[in-house]
DNA sequence: ACATTGTTGCAACCAAGTCGCATTAATTTT
DNA sequence: AAAATTAATGCGACTTGGTTGCAACAATGT
């Protein structure tokens, strides 16, 4: 714990994100880097950028994994007031705009909140 | 496939379904049942149970599945217009009963959408 | 340059879930 | 009621997303 050390691995994740409009799970991320980084690596990498509020994560019905980056989260607090999606076909999974209001059970105390919709996408369906 | 046979072993799994009020997961499911049944016919059943729209199941942020009694499903159509949420600290899953409502995202068919919060309970918080 | 401390790779590991196959138990047919 | 049919079960091996311990390495501070 500590200093976050600007290393060339980290350089090369925040690009990936930052190029791809969608999700990426740590799979697809091991790919698109071509396995220049090892899986430890990587999911080590995932796991601190979440801490630090960078991204967020979320699960999808086939339970990976996914990350994108976050827009208005900070560390320790992960309210991410909008849905993703994921195209049952195509597998690609996406932020949706649009904001959500949810409810509050009871007295509960919610320190995140998610949204999954699965179906088919525009260009899967055409 | 065809004819549903009422075993002994589906009246155990509904019947730990219905003297649950949280979802309950397989792995939950077996520690219940004291692995009187194998853990391939826990999830086959409840694969089952999905198909035929009497349970629904969902991931919590630790990725495991859970599944809880449907109320308004049918077989293929698994919209639960509820949430669920999960409590950090005790682990357990309920279903939240005030309804939902959510965006379509553009001009894809959605066929399934869920919403998991995560926090601590009531009792949790005390 | 040297010590310190964060980062990486590796390989072994873990756990949820799946699969093939032989066996057993319901149900149907005779 | 016995035989035939077919669904359900148990078992063990397997898959896979993700984790962990540890030694080696690289970035930063003095």
């Amino acid at each position: 714990m500590g200093v976050v050390r600007k290393t060339k691995h980290l350089q090369q994740v925040l690009h990936a994100f930052r190029q791809s409009s969608d999700a990426l799970s740590a799979g697809m991320l091991l790919d698109v880097l071509d396995n220049e980084i090892n899986k430890s690596t990587v999911y080590r990498m995932l796991d601190k950028l979440e801490d630090d509020g960078v991204i967020h994560s979320f699960l999808t019905m086939d339970q990976i994994r996914f990350y994108a980056l976050c827009k208005g989260c900070s560390s320790g607090r992960h309210i991410d007031s909008h849905a993703h999606f994921q195209c049952t076909s195509c597998k690609r999974v996406s932020c949706v705009s649009e904001e959500i209001v949810w409810p509050t059970p009871g007295s509960a105390r919610i320190t995140s909140a998610q949204v999954l919709l699965t179906g088919q996408c525009e260009s899967c369906l055409s």
